[in-house]
DNA sequence: TTTAAAAATACAACCGATTTCATAAAAATT
DNA sequence: AATTTTTATGAAATCGGTTGTATTTTTAAA
């Protein structure tokens, strides 16, 4: 409980003034080498610490960044913010995180709050029932850079970063055709969703390319967990005939579909061909191992991250809205849940 | 960019003072209805927002509390975090996360970094190379609260939040012995890191107390991952006479290693039973089901941030270090991969 | 040697909310 | 009606760096 070293002390101590050690210490180049040395020794010797809230409230900036993100403890999202750190770390910012656990009433209060703690920047991935993004106008209006990621605000002028979705939907579709499936089962999340939307569209391209006929029964609504394969594969059993390729939204409930089909006598990938989505460590461990689609999370939170910090210095009202969109590219990675010996 | 309003434009507007305002907007109970009301509305109309920063400069707190972390994106502690962050939101305070990426020296930059940005307390799970922890000393000078969680500071005065790894390893142990197995391998992490340690503790108890002689050949030292099954299997495939039991401290390696197995054509559980760790997903997902030890993360992140809060307001000077370790308990939960039909 | 230019340092206002102490007004007590 | 207590409000100092402007010192040019 000793009170704190300020420059003023050190001013004191040395016989200049607090301008001079402030300015020493900010390496400002109009003081002497010779003052800025002595300066630094002594801040060093008297165990001196930067007042981040005296300096803060002068320039008016925090050093601190946003995230706000559905739920922190899922495969991806986790990977998404660990680039994100990465990148914020070693550009001397913090990362503030904060999860709306996939509601729109906690997403605003936790804008407010990141808005009131005055972040520099915001990252965003929307809960799945969030259809307006006003509360975040008075961002925009600050001209405080916002960014979006994966989940992102379609009809909106914010700018987002996001995986080509469609294109991984429909490729991870015709892959199934290719192995001769004709008759595909599409697990995917909440509709609302862009991600989920895409990825339907990308099934329906695909489908339609082929020529065959979307049929809307085909496609269930999920919300995608571990456990979530019981019932999905309840209903699969219901289809008359028997679907023959299964495409899952999500690699751990691929992989619990897989395990309920086993149950039921099916073979994988003969019976019926499946693909997940995410590449996550579970496809590789499953027997068998799963076809997915690799959703680069890590790449993706470094790369919104770094957009974002680009944009922090920049003059203001938000230069982020030029860049509207930035979209990744997603592989499709072949396995054996969907290898058939043709 | 117009300028802030701030409470002297209140205070000019309404013909009061700014301490009023001050007062009238922190509901300090010396201020009269009307007036408070009439201030409220009128921040509201004037679209004011407090300055944290002002703010924090007189108070001293920054409502932030830091996490540092090995990884985030790793199944345990993204759950960890999440738990902490629903407290910790609950309770009006920030979380500021950083990753060490199991660095000691990244986990010391981390620490001096969260240190100059004034959080008002810190959580703390130890990088695997960090055998001192004199970095988190300024901390404990100057009465801000740590707790360290999962990965400790053993030999220090520092307090800690744990899972009772002894008693796992051991109850872990002890029913491989009881399902039959008589040689019994483990795998484990780097053993200077409290958790992997512990758990070995308990696995040779139990092998004591069921008079089975302990052979240090018969551990294995691996980083855990999901890929690390391979070698692993390999080391074990050249043990003679083959072991019967298989106790891995994590369940996406424990799946890797049954995979592995499998395709060596050794059966799961009659061959070899196996135990994984964690209780993540995955060992839910594959097949056979893998019993393992439930480590609760997320309620480890409630309790963690819960205490470190509990601890903010205190007369000062590190009221933690009178509570100095507190213990969770984990549970074994038996499925598939080790349930032997004697 | 004098003067102009450049370099180094200092003064003082400022960022915006909080808080101690004092004071005025209203209510309660004698 | 006079006095005490309670309630409500305000003045001014404070938190600790930052920065525009002024001043002093040093160096260079005339």
């Amino acid at each position: 409980m000793e009170k704190e070293i300020t420059i003023y002390d050190i001013a004191k101590d040395l016989g200049v003034s607090p301008t001079t050690v402030s300015r020493a210490l900010n390496k400002h180049p109009a003081v002497n080498q010779n003052t800025k040395k002595k300066i630094f020794d002594a801040a060093r010797e008297m165990g001196y610490q930067s007042n981040v809230f005296a300096s803060n409230l002068r320039s008016k900036r925090t050093n601190n960044i946003g995230v706000i993100v559905p739920r922190l403890n899922s495969s991806f999202q986790s990977s998404v913010i660990a680039g994100m750190e990465k990148v914020a770390n070693e550009a001397g910012f913090n990362l503030i995180i904060s999860q709306s656990l996939e509601s729109y009433e906690k997403e605003k209060a936790n804008a407010l709050s990141m808005f009131n703690s005055r972040v520099d920047g915001l990252l965003v991935s929307l809960a799945s029932n969030t259809e307006k993004v006003d509360h975040y106008n008075p961002f925009l209006k600050k001209g405080i850079p916002i960014l979006f990621y994966d989940r992102i605000a379609e009809q909106s002028e914010y700018p987002g970063i996001i995986i080509d979705n469609i294109h991984a939907g429909q490729k991870a579709t015709q892959h199934l055709i290719e192995q001769g499936c004709k008759r595909i089962v599409h697990v995917l999340g909440n509709i609302k969703i862009n991600v989920y939307a895409d990825r339907l569209k990308g099934y329906k391209y695909a489908l339609m390319e082929n020529e065959i006929a979307f049929d809307p029964s085909m496609v269930i609504y999920s919300d995608l967990n571990e456990e979530a394969g019981e019932e999905i594969v309840r209903k699969i059993m219901k289809m008359d005939p028997l679907p023959d390729g299964l495409f899952v939204s999500n690699d751990s409930c691929a992989a619990s579909c897989i395990r309920q089909l086993k149950l039921k006598g099916i073979k994988i990938p003969e019976d019926m061909a499946v693909v997940g989505f995410n590449n996550e460590a579970i496809s590789r461990l499953v027997e068998p191992n799963i076809t997915t689609i690799n959703y680069p999370g890590y790449e993706m939170g470094e790369l919104a991250m770094k957009n974002l910090i680009n944009h922090l210095g920049s003059p203001s009202e938000g230069m982020l809205q030029n860049t509207n969109k930035i979209t990744l590219r997603s592989d499709l990675i072949i396995r054996d849940s969907s290898k058939r010996k043709l």
